[in-house]
DNA sequence: CATTCGTCGTTGCAAAAGCAACGAAAGTCA
DNA sequence: TGACTTTCGTTGCTTTTGCAACGACGAATG
């Protein structure tokens, strides 16, 4: 291999950023805009919606943030009002963490633009391609999860449908 | 569309977000472990290593970094010595940035390695599905490029093999 | 020329990320 | 029961982002 023909713009994880990130971007002008929210916001709220009342480490092991991120998304999302925090029951450590009608109001609001503008995109191309194209992603992930170096995945992303490890909350 | 079934992992936004950093994180372990380089960085290397020697500008424009970001990434790499800046001789605004030797020689020393991890990626898919996958890549692309909303996209992005405009250095 | 305007690269600063470590609460095992 | 280990959520702290503004230089206009 040549080094000096590289090219940044061929390369997979550079053109995957790029993508993600532009997406990722056009996304959060939709819920900041209307809403005031962020990234971990966004997921912790949406997972919320799923799994009713779950503890900080199970949104952890959900949703692709780091557990400070989801403790701290969290607060501000208590500070606005849209997500309580109750002690558990059982455990003294554990904290139930749950939509509030408010949050629920602002996902009724999100959740349609959020699903317009994925439809967008995905609309684009047939579904014979969008599904290859899943395909290939799940592949990928196959192979980073062979990768010892590589982070493993979370629960929800290996298995889509998991109910949610019912941390007795 | 029902907010109640909207599952995070199965949506479009979020799934790229995974992958892509996924698979970043697993190529900066590669160059950050041997060279002590940030993704900001390796992009910046990169690109001199294609184009010889531009302006901040001519980077920003091309590998997808806010100016300020291209700025510094250059000024750590000048300080370990892997870039050099050059006053231009034209315009006494732009500066010529171009690797040094010890700086192509980190890269004769990175790029087989993220070749490879490239590989292991691509390898795990048939060629036509890569194929389809990048077209599927390309025309979410297109879908954001008619999107008043959505960040434009960089010259070097939109022609994979756009020269560098000559920015007169 | 002088003035205005646009561009280049840098810097400042507020916000966020990433990571380690902490106190509190269970669980474990003698 | 008492000491030890593990887990939970939070906090501190350093580095990085992101955005706006700045000074320096050039180009355009009168």
């Amino acid at each position: 291999m040549t080094p000096d023909d590289f090219h940044l713009s061929s390369f997979l994880p550079y053109r995957l950023a790029v993508l993600s990130e532009r997406v990722s971007r056009r996304l959060s002008v939709e819920y900041g805009r209307t809403h005031g929210l962020a990234v971990p916001e966004w997921r912790v709220m949406v997972h919320l919606l799923r799994c009713g009342a779950v503890s900080v480490r199970d949104i952890h092991n959900c949703v692709n943030l780091e557990k400070p991120r989801v403790s701290r998304a969290v607060s501000r999302l208590e500070a606005e009002g849209l997500v309580q925090k109750t002690q558990g029951e059982g455990d003294g450590r554990l904290v139930a963490i749950s939509l509030t009608d408010a949050g629920r109001r602002a996902l009724a609001d999100i959740i349609p633009a959020a699903t317009r503008i994925e439809g967008h995109l995905t609309d684009a191309v047939s579904p014979e391609d969008l599904a290859t194209f899943f395909r290939v992603m799940e592949r990928m992930h196959a192979v980073l999860d062979d990768d010892p170096e590589a982070k493993p995945r979370t629960v929800m992303d290996l298995d889509r449908d998991a109910k949610i490890m019912p941390s007795p909350v």
